[in-house]
DNA sequence: TATTAATACATCGGTATCGAGGTATAGGGT
DNA sequence: ACCCTATACCTCGATACCGATGTATTAATA
C-alpha cells in the first residue's frame, strides 16, 4: 500500500522524501497514518530494486533534499501493480483507495475496467460479518446493538460503491 | 486487531486455535485475512503475557486441541482495550469494526457511549483523500473518476454510520 | 487404491512497520 | 537568550506478519 502510494505519486512529478511523506499523510494518514520510519526505508527499498532515483538538491530551508524519480522500471512496476493488483488490494478498503487514487495512470480503459470489475465481483459476493452457520446473518437478525451497526455501515458502503462501479464500468465503454 | 479478535471471541467462551480461527477468518477474513503463522504465535504471545490459559484435549478428528481460556487479567485487559482504542483503532474501518463487534463486552452503557462519540468525533473532523492547499476537495471538484469515486463511496459510508452513531448513542441514554 | 480435504497444531526465514531517538538549519515567538 | 516549530533526512531495536513448509489423523472422493 505504501509503496503503489510512493510510486504513484512519482508517475506524475519528481518529489523528494518530506513532500512526499506530505502527500501520503494527505491521501490515507487520516486513516492509516505512516511513520516516517516507515517511510524512507521504503523508498530505499525501492532505490535498491531500481525502481526510483535519488538526487540531491541544496534544501529550501534545511537539509539537503533526495529528490526522486521514478525509473522506466518504476514506471512499470507502478503499472503492473494497478493492472493485476494484489486480491489484498481488491478486498481491503484502504489498500483498494490506494489503487483507484492512482488507477488513472493506466492509459487503456479496458485495463481500468477489468480492475473495477475484479472489485465488483467482490462486492457482489454474499458475504457478512456473522454467520448462523454458512448463512450470512442480516443486520436485523442480530441483537447486539454494535454489530448491527457494522452491517448497517458494510450495506452502505455496499450499496454506493456498486452503484459507481457499474456506472463508471459503463462509462468506460465494456 | 488480531489480539483484540482473540481476546473479543474468548471472552464469551472457552475456544481451541482452529475454531478461533474460523471464528477471526468469518468476521473479518473476507476483507484481510490471517494467516495461521499469525495466528498460533499470537496466540502464544497472549499466553506469554499471562491473558489466556491453555489446556489440552483430545482433538475431535485429529491432534489434540488446545483449549484456550482468558484469564481474569485477559478479561481486564480485553475491556481495557475497549474502553480506551488505540487511536487507529477509532479512524482505521478494519479496527473500528473490530472494536464494534465487541463493544458489547462492555457492561456499562456510558463506556460504550464515550467510544462511539470518539468514532463520531473523528468521522465529524472535515477530512478528504485531496486537498486544495488546506481545503479538502469535494468530489464535484475532482476531473479523475476513481478519485471522484473514492470521495462518493466514502462519503456515503460516512453518512450512513453518522446517522447510525447517533442513534445508538442517543438509544444508549446519553 | 490413491489422493485430496479437513482437522489441528507448529516452526522458520524474510520483511514491513513502529516508536524512540538522533542530526542539522532557519525562522518566529517570549 | 531560549525554545518551539518546520524542514529534511536517518538509524536502531522490537515486533507483527506472511509464505512456505512440516507433522499427524480421519473421512470422503475418485
Amino acid at each position: 500500500m505504501l509503496e503503489l502510494a510512493i510510486l504513484g505519486f512519482l508517475y506524475d512529478t519528481p518529489l523528494h522524501g518530506y513532500e512526499l511523506r506530505k502527500r501520503i499523510a494527505a491521501l490515507t494518514g487520516h486513516v492509516k497514518p505512516v511513520a516516517e520510519s516507515t517511510l524512507y526505508p521504503a523508498i530505499k527499498r525501492l532505490e535498491k530494486a531500481g525502481l526510483l532515483a535519488r538526487a540531491t538538491e541544496p534544501g529550501a530551508v534545511a537539509a539537503p533534499r533526495h529528490v526522486l524519480t521514478l525509473t522506466d522500471a518504476g514506471r512499470r512496476e507502478l503499472r503492473h501493480r494497478l493492472t493485476e493488483p494484489d486480491p489484498r488490494d481488491i478486498s481491503d478498503e484502504n489498500r483498494w483507495f490506494t489503487v483507484l487514487a492512482f488507477l488513472r495512470h493506466l492509459d487503456d480503459a479496458a485495463a481500468q475496467s477489468v480492475v473495477l470489475r475484479r472489485r465488483l465481483a467482490f462486492l457482489e459476493e454474499p458475504a457478512s460479518f456473522f454467520y448462523d452457520g454458512d448463512r450470512p446473518l442480516r443486520a436485523e437478525e442480530l441483537d447486539d446493538p454494535f454489530r448491527r451497526g457494522i452491517l448497517t455501515i458494510a450495506r452502505a458502503t455496499s450499496r454506493a460503491e456498486l452503484t459507481w462501479l457499474r456506472e463508471t464500468i459503463a462509462s468506460l465503454g465494456g
